[in-house]
DNA sequence: CTGAAAGCGCTTACAG
DNA sequence: CTGAAAGCGCTTACAG
């Protein structure tokens, strides 16, 4: 640390410094930082030389207190761990960054305490638009957006009685392609590792998951399905409670990835093997799941098209527009994991080991 | 949308009007909102049930703009779709939550330029603080770092020449205790998927595995080493042409944990046996690698860790400290990829094949 | 304990 | 095309 660098961090440079090394005023070298179109050749010059030499920053923070916009999103999601989410903030990036916004990404961790803290913060820091992945009724600080008129829009969930634009995926169409094919390996006993019932998705999932086994006539035992919350440790727990059963299922439908990869903990731990013992698919394709072995059947849905649609909208809405939500299909990839057929017979209840 | 919504999206509710619906001045509202002692109980209870009936949310911006706090910390990772990284982010996020910060997440992307527009954005944005897993030589924006004393720490990598403090992991441990490890088993060819060079862990590790390799006797044939990109093509490829060897190596060494997860599907795509015809370990503990089977070998260190010490780093340096890097440790965790002796002879070229 | 006032670093009508 | 000035919503010495 010598003299100049001691002297360099109290100092801050400001359109004022720039303006007077360019010898203009600051209405001028504003209206040249921001491309404002009156100004002269010579002063955009000067400015812009003003700017390298000084290493000017502009305040952002001063800069919206004006202008009313911050140039910056607040992304929301439930659990950044979670891979789907991983990748879901990546496009969400990548989207937002070609309209030159930046995200300000916030984790609820599945809580919707925690969510309501960023809500919170992301007001208080006044993004432009949020971009949500809803915990909760909408009880909370969700209503304070609306009654804001933030530009907000939901992605991947909804919550019941809140009009939002959002991004989703249509679940049943991949759950009943899921349960068919299941049935068509002649399984009856289909266990479901099912997401909290409070969670949008975690009900559409299970509603149907229902009205596909119902279709197919397959057993309705309601001890077939668990209710775990959408994080890896209640796939393990689900598992076992299923395996644990008189009549344990034959395959097994987890309703995200990470509560599959609990399962998968759980099955390798009991010595159950995944594709002749068990059969098991799982919702959401994360890259891994196909080196597995056997690899994992599951349903797909595309992240980086829903995060892309998700900053459209956004900026549909921050435009003063009012947008059409958007659902996305889902699609069944049949892998090794569920193609075998079922031999009656070959699953027996954790009870009689 | 009726006629009161409409209204709302319009206003905002400053503390301008906080003070008069409390009956105090703009002053000793502001202190009340800061938690300033010099406030009575009258005007704490008045303002509080203002704040609460107006739903008022203070401006971030225009706080920081006098105070010069925003009570945010950038965080600059290198690849989010890295569970490594994912998990990173998690815990630096929990960490300054804890604190009363919040986070700024950028993705770099593994690319310089994206790192530097987002360092751009970040010094705009006037965070008190940057944590950054750094690319390139240091010979752009983070020079400007520096020059303007912006608090900044570095977290898994350095960059030669910039002297900043540092949250790092020791790997040449780990590697070197992985490579006797395979040694032990035999091996004598052990290839090695290396990271960029121009990455500080990339060439830390490089390094480690030349040392321990030479410690150890073993074949230091330079075809045994590929040089990748720590992204999980590479990882592929790494395999691709190690395997292309006339004479291939019997087990290989991943630099990190997307390349070792792009290494394990070229294994799977080639029919070469995991533990078996080739024994694998990766660098980073990902926690779906003990999933596969067999389940992977691999360099563990405490990303938890990592995020935690990160944070109080910079606060540290936040408060005018100018504290001492930190080197967390890194172990090997043998499982079955590695742990089937050598036979010699079991591994042949795909010239061959 | 409180109020009036200055000022943080910008942007933006308003004249010219 | 340019400058002077007001103002965005806060915080913070300064008096009292």
């Amino acid at each position: 640390m010598d003299e100049h660098e001691g002297v360099a961090r109290m100092t801050t440079v400001t359109i004022r410094d720039v303006a007077a090394a360019a010898g203009v005023s600051v209405g001028t070298a504003s209206r040249v930082l921001s491309g404002n179109p009156a100004t002269s050749a010579a002063s955009r010059e000067r400015v812009a030389a003003a700017v390298a030499r000084l290493d000017f920053h502009p305040n952002a923070q001063a800069r919206s207190l004006r202008s009313t916009r911050t140039r910056t999103i607040g992304l929301l999601v439930s659990d950044v761990r979670n891979q789907f989410f991983a990748d879901l903030a990546h496009a969400v990036e990548q989207a937002a960054l070609a309209h030159g916004y930046v995200i300000l990404l916030g984790n609820a961790n599945e809580r919707e305490d925690q969510q309501d803290r960023y809500l919170d913060t992301l007001i208080s820091q006044r993004v432009d638009g949020i971009i949500v992945a809803p915990q909760g009724d909408g009880s909370g600080v969700i209503r304070s957006l609306l009654r804001r008129g933030i530009p907000t829009v939901f992605v991947d969930r909804t919550v019941d009685g809140i009009d939002l634009p959002s991004v989703t995926t249509d679940s049943g169409h991949g759950i009943r392609q899921a349960v068919e094919h299941l049935a068509d390996q002649g399984h009856t006993r289909i266990g479901y590792i099912a997401g909290p019932q409070a969670i949008s998705t975690g009900r559409e999932r299970f509603n149907a998951y229902t009205r596909a086994i119902e279709a197919n006539g397959l057993s309705r035992d309601p001890a077939l399905v668990y209710f775990g919350d959408f994080q890896a440790a209640s796939g393990s727990s689900g598992v076992h409670a299923l395996l644990n059963l008189e009549q344990p299922p034959t395959a097994i439908l987890a309703a995200d990835s990470p509560m599959a990869t609990g399962a998968v903990a759980m099955l390798h731990r009991l010595g159950v093997r995944i594709g002749t013992d068990m059969a098991l698919v799982a919702f959401d394709d994360i890259e891994w799941f196909a080196l597995l072995q056997p690899a994992l059947s599951v349903i797909s849905h595309s992240v980086e098209k829903m995060g892309r649609e998700a900053v459209d909208l956004l900026l549909q809405v921050i435009d003063g527009g009012a947008p059409e939500s958007i659902v996305l299909p889902s699609e069944l990839i049949v892998r090794a994991s569920s193609s075998t057929p079922h031999r009656p017979g070959s699953v027996s209840s954790l009870r009689k080991n």
